[in-house]
DNA sequence: GAATCTCAGTTCGTTCGACGAACTCAGAGT
DNA sequence: ACTCTGAGTTCGTCGAACGAACTGAGATTC
């Protein structure tokens, strides 16, 4: 934390955090990503939630797909006509760890220790939480520095 | 994956992921964040490295002080004036997980698998992994499930 | 078989923030 | 006095977000 200086790596260059905050790193995508994980998929149930201009959300979530992150899936309500829902892909599942990571940080520190939502195991129903981890125990952020890979 | 409905969780009110998205959330703060953790700290070096406009980038430095998640910092190069530069505080240390879970994602699937920054251990050099965990096994992420906190 | 309802998008005028080049300012060196 | 450097500020332009209204497909109702 103090002054033993962190490297002062080169982050220009194709680092994978631009990569992925040029893809999907703006705020709407991930509120759009926060809808599709906790099961709202229909295009009017998020725009409601979200308060998002219609336009925009048509937008993100051609992004969204068109990135290979969400997919087009049709359902039928019964007595309705067939329309069309958001679903994750595997690889937007793999964003999850994004989610929980700005989660706690929200817990932490907008909300006093402890947010409204927690995640659990689903066959279990335990808590489940985001950890550094090296070997097999846990680092703290501060003893953490980034190096070059060669 | 598949259908099992993940609860339909009332995902709007002050939900922590929407609170720290509209903290921080837009792409600029997250790369500016992203250079102090490698270690760039002052205004030029971040302009250059970034090539961000100097209007924002001094709009976003001074909402990161005002939000806590950095500070001024005065340094002064010898035969120089008296300048400021940014440094993190430790909440703003507290958002390394984001950049780790945005970096492990666009390593897996931006950069096939391994991307051109590692991060490790300051004392060991041991490579260091975000993983999320239920009790002391790791989780993956199609195991979990957001339930609301009552 | 015309009218109506619902949900998913599109259109388009307004408004707001990003962009970027040029300018300011403080202080130390020459 | 002049210059040099790093940290901002200014301001005109331009593109993206906003938001209210419109379109369109298919199923139900009268």
């Amino acid at each position: 934390m103090s002054h033993p200086e962190p490297l002062r790596t080169p982050p220009s260059e194709n680092c994978s955090i631009v990569g992925t905050v040029d893809a999907l790193g703006d705020s709407w995508s991930i509120l759009v990503l926060r809808e599709l994980f906790f099961g709202v998929h229909r295009f009017n149930d998020i725009q409601r939630d979200l308060d998002i201009s219609r336009s925009v959300l048509t937008n993100r979530l051609n992004r969204l797909v068109d990135l290979g992150v969400a997919k087009v899936v049709p359902y039928q309500e019964p007595g309705d006509r067939a329309r069309s829902e958001y679903r994750l892909t595997r690889k937007g599942v793999a964003l999850l760890p994004v989610m929980v990571a700005l989660m706690q940080w929200g817990d932490r520190y907008l909300n006093d220790g402890n947010g409204p939502v927690a995640l659990r195991d689903r066959a279990t129903g335990e808590a489940v939480r985001l950890e550094l981890r090296t070997g097999d125990r846990p680092v703290e952020p501060n003893e953490i520095v980034p190096t070059v890979n060669t």
